[in-house]
DNA sequence: ATGCGCAATGCAACCGGTTGCAACGAATCT
DNA sequence: AGATTCGTTGCAACCGGTTGCATTGCGCAT
């Protein structure tokens, strides 16, 4: 079916060789030599077989995109991202759902056949071993919104989950809140894990402040929503950093529903600042994480590995900062 | 890097055609020798290399998939449902966001340079020439959430815009609203002007009501929000089918902040039906569009068109229901 | 013992490209 | 004019597999 470049030698009327050369830049071809072969080509309406040429180049420009995160609204925005991202520097991502996966094995396996030439594993909850397979098996890999370490293995990009944390921690006490909650998403999530270190060894800090946590199940509206139901039930704290925004929300929602009112009797404060924080039928308090940075430099770390080879693991650490809606009381004036 | 055939055949001391034969089912290979390749594979760590065994068998295994509708929450669980069962039929899905695009040849193009074996247009905003640019380019195409036409010249699935376009004019009508509107989205999407003749045509059947209608800028919550604050300024309908949900909930915000209430005042109904709907703070009545059928009836089509080679173009029409909510009067009595 | 069918195996060509190497011709230098 | 250089081109091998065909060896019927 498709035209191959032995047709657009033989209607040139010049070798295969030619014709791969002025596909390829670099390559030593004279303009009467590339015009012919040119002319030949647009008229069979040739394109290169990327994938043949793979085969001695040992480049695909395909870039395995796994994730876990098909729940959270904010990673449409991240596969976005990603996906102009990648296409703008000539990358192709090959996308991998892990929603169920909990051994890295099979997707590993599965991108090496497909001699993808790097992964982005863009998850906040999947357990780093993930990414570290694919390393171990001789893949560039950079794992996006994974957790930091001071002593990466693999690149990381994303926030410094403890310090949002405490940046949580740091704004609620500021706003004068004497019993605080932490309501964080999946306890087995690196992301919850390290954001309630970073809450907690804030407010410990501040003896005077009542603390007491709790997990959701997952990151979703009805596991954030069933969480704070929970919490209302007994005696609530007074204000609850919620895991994410999404959880947050699905707070919010069980705080309306008990008839209380938000801020005045629960304040909430979330994490991400997804697009629907900001609709006023919505409207909540919540840390901004800079999704877009965060993903051009994933991307510009991609590039720049596959470029030089091998390139020592790095980490790279976005600052969040708290955004102010209408679900938490207003900071005292300084 | 990568282990190759030759070298397992070299250690399994067997041709290298024995090797690839104990790797492709249906092939003739004796139990012995099966087991021999198996071992020297297993203890070398190799696995074939699936883009180049896609030179001589013409199958990759790759399947386009094909989007412009990276804001539109909804969206994500799409993209979750194709990739998960894309993945669990053994295909992979290449992601093609074509946010930007108006023309379809350079993805035409790059997919057919990736080989790709189909490729599905999930898209209810792009022009149908796209999906036929790809049926043109000889690949196999399935368009969801394109126009649905009598007579298809390639695979639709999808949801009969017109006739939800009716179904809201309908329901509208069932409520006893005189002076209803039509809020779409951009005026270009196919499923915009479909959606818009149905309820006109609906409503034209009932001389006795009052109808006007508009259109946003785009699918989002800030066009439908901007789109509904202009509304409001003049009389307002008493009840409008907005084109989707995410506009309708930005509707919401613009009715909330004009002080009106709703349904009350003014009545919406969206479309689609996604998670924010139910949501209780947003609690939108809206028409349910099922999703996950249109998706997994395409997927189904495309391998059925990959197995058959060429298939007689074929549209599958879903039916769409009204979930009852909070933003539209109820129904009276029957 | 002979002949036959059949499953198992290897050889070699092929898929659609790339690339090292040698050959060639023209331009430059001496 | 002869030697040297350099850019351009084709040949042929190769990338990692698959597959048609011929060969081999075996079991079985006669």
């Amino acid at each position: 079916m498709a035209v191959t470049l032995k047709e657009v030698a033989e209607r040139a009327g010049v070798s295969r060789s030619a014709v791969s050369r002025t596909f390829t830049d670099g390559a030593s071809v004279s303009d009467v030599m590339r015009r012919k072969v040119e002319k030949a080509a647009s008229e069979l309406g040739y394109s290169p077989n990327a994938l043949a040429s793979s085969l001695t180049t040992g480049r695909t420009k395909l870039i395995g995109l796994v994730s876990n995160n098909f729940h959270n609204p904010i990673f449409l925005e991240v596969f976005d991202l990603f996906t102009r991202g990648l296409q703008d520097r000539g990358l192709r991502p090959l996308l991998v759902n892990l929603s169920d996966e909990v051994e890295p094995e099979n997707s590993v396996r599965m991108l090496r056949q497909y001699s993808v030439d790097g992964v982005v594993v863009a998850s906040s909850t999947l357990p780093s071993g993930f990414a570290k397979a694919f390393r171990d098996a001789g893949v560039p890999v950079v794992h996006s919104f994974g957790r930091y370490s001071s002593a990466p293995e693999v690149h990381v990009v994303g926030i410094d989950n403890r310090e949002a944390g405490r940046l949580a921690a740091r704004t609620l006490v500021e706003r004068g809140y004497t019993q605080v909650g932490f309501m964080g998403g999946p306890e087995t999530a690196t992301s919850t894990q390290d954001r309630y270190t970073g809450f907690m060894s804030e407010i410990s800090a501040h003896p005077n402040i009542d603390v007491s946590y709790s997990f959701a199940k997952e990151y979703s509206f009805d596991a954030g929503r069933e969480e704070m139901l929970r919490l209302l039930k007994n005696r609530p704290a007074q204000a609850y950093f919620g895991g994410d925004d999404v959880l947050s929300i699905g707070a919010l929602s069980a705080i309306k529903d008990s008839g209380l009112r938000c801020p005045d009797d629960v304040g909430i404060l979330g994490l991400n600042d997804m697009e629907m924080a900001r609709w006023n039928n919505i409207n909540l308090t919540t840390i901004h994480q800079p999704i877009p940075q965060i993903v051009s430099s994933s991307i510009e770390l991609m590039v720049a590995t596959l470029a030089e080879g091998d390139r020592y693991p790095e980490a790279r650490i976005f600052s969040c900062s708290v955004v102010e809606r209408g679900t938490l009381r207003p900071a005292p004036k300084a």
